[in-house]
DNA sequence: TGTTTAAATTGATATACATCAACTTTTTTA
DNA sequence: TAAAAAAGTTGATGTATATCAATTTAAACA
């Protein structure tokens, strides 16, 4: 029987996702044959949406904004996609065009994985089959959870979500919203640009939050909380 | 080698669905011995949004509206869930809650299945994975197109993309609109009713559809097509 | 290092839609 | 079949938030 290579149990800890544990040696393989890899620079897109998907995309190394956008001008942030994530997962298996959008907002490092590969491991590893499920799974609360927040909360519980949403990632990455523009924030929150500056600076004169430059401070979480809760 | 008895192949017929036609025998026999039939009638929720979900459903018979809830009296509808389709998928894996609430708008057939059998089958069975990863597929683009429908358009263009969605149901269900309210449909669209009523009066003088007390005859699809991508 | 470009900020104005209220019609139920 | 409840309808009013315009600050660039 194949055991997994010195070179293989690597591969597969650099990637870091639960899901390849399961693998195979074949499948490991498979994987390691059929993957690209490919470098990001802040600002470039991975995905945009309406464009063809042919591949999966595993993000090793770096951080990138999840968006939808319309016809026009607009865009609205879904989520910060971190390292251990896949991009492009929701789509690929029946639409064969990105239904979202994604820009890099750190230099990444990214894996393109061919769907035919992950359909064939698929087809014969139900327990990698399970495990996708489940991020499928995760995926799918997350969207419907969008959508509660998109229609039922207004302007102060949005940019609070927004903002415990980002918050949440700072231990992780301490310059997260250094990174980020207050346009970027907005679209976290679904408002404009000029009603995210005039909250912020409305939460930081209720000592709920403080402003330095772009860094943003969180003095009171539980208050934040409450009005992320309110809607 | 086991093969299918015609008990089973009546079985998997019925259920009508091609997820199940790659199920071997032990496997349809897990899905026949963990499931329960359930009989709803008009008016009784299948799912309640947050209650605990160790199953999944899948409509044998009757129709469903799929609806998210805010705390208060709101609601917005998703879709019709039509024999043939799962309910509860979405979230049985990850969050242990369902994300969304059901409702019976026909009486209906349903059958409870044990997530554990489901996951068992799963494990074991690659095909069924991959069938059940393209339902997952499906649902997260149509829950993205929802998304950027309730961000991007404004009443016109939700309430004819609510419109047409429902008249291609009507082929089948031709007693579709009689069995909406005003509501239902206001909620499809995600307006007030008061808007719902007024948008379709509007729609009426222009002929781009007729209105028969409750039924709905669209005149002039193209024209609420154009509509509706107008937003 | 000065110059151009982009981002952030602020108040004034506009608007799409919800909410409210009052009424009519239809459906349910006793 | 009458009475009560629910659904449908209409116009008047209110409001959350976008948009606009004008300015300041910060970042990029050459």
């Amino acid at each position: 029987m194949k055991t997994l290579q010195k070179d293989d149990i690597n591969f597969i800890c650099e990637l870091n996702a639960p899901c390849f544990q399961a693998l195979s040696p074949d499948e490991v393989q498979l994987v390691k044959s059929s993957r690209t890899q490919v470098q990001f620079r802040k600002g470039d897109n991975l995905t945009k949406q309406g464009t063809f998907a042919s591949y999966v995309m595993f993000m090793v190394d770096g951080l990138a904004i999840q968006y939808v956008e319309s016809d026009l001008t607009k865009s609205y942030n879904l989520r910060i996609i971190q390292p251990g994530e896949f991009i492009g997962l929701s789509s690929v298996f029946s639409a064969n065009t990105f239904s979202y959008s994604s820009v890099a907002i750190t230099d990444c490092h990214v894996f393109l994985v061919e769907k035919t590969a992950i359909a064939q491991i698929i087809s014969s590893n139900g327990i990698f089959g399970l495990s996708l499920i489940k991020r499928y799974s995760e995926q799918n609360v997350n969207l419907y959870d969008i959508i509660r927040k998109v229609l039922y909360k207004q302007m102060n519980g949005r940019m609070a979500e927004a903002l415990l949403y980002i918050n949440n990632i700072k231990p992780k990455y301490p310059d997260i919203f250094q990174i980020l523009t207050r346009k970027d924030l907005a679209d976290f929150a679904g408002i404009s640009t000029e009603s995210a500056v005039k909250l912020l600076k409305s939460l930081e004169k209720d000592h709920i939050l403080e402003l330095n430059g772009k860094d943003i401070n969180i003095l009171d979480e539980l208050k934040l909380t409450e009005i992320c809760k309110r809607g």
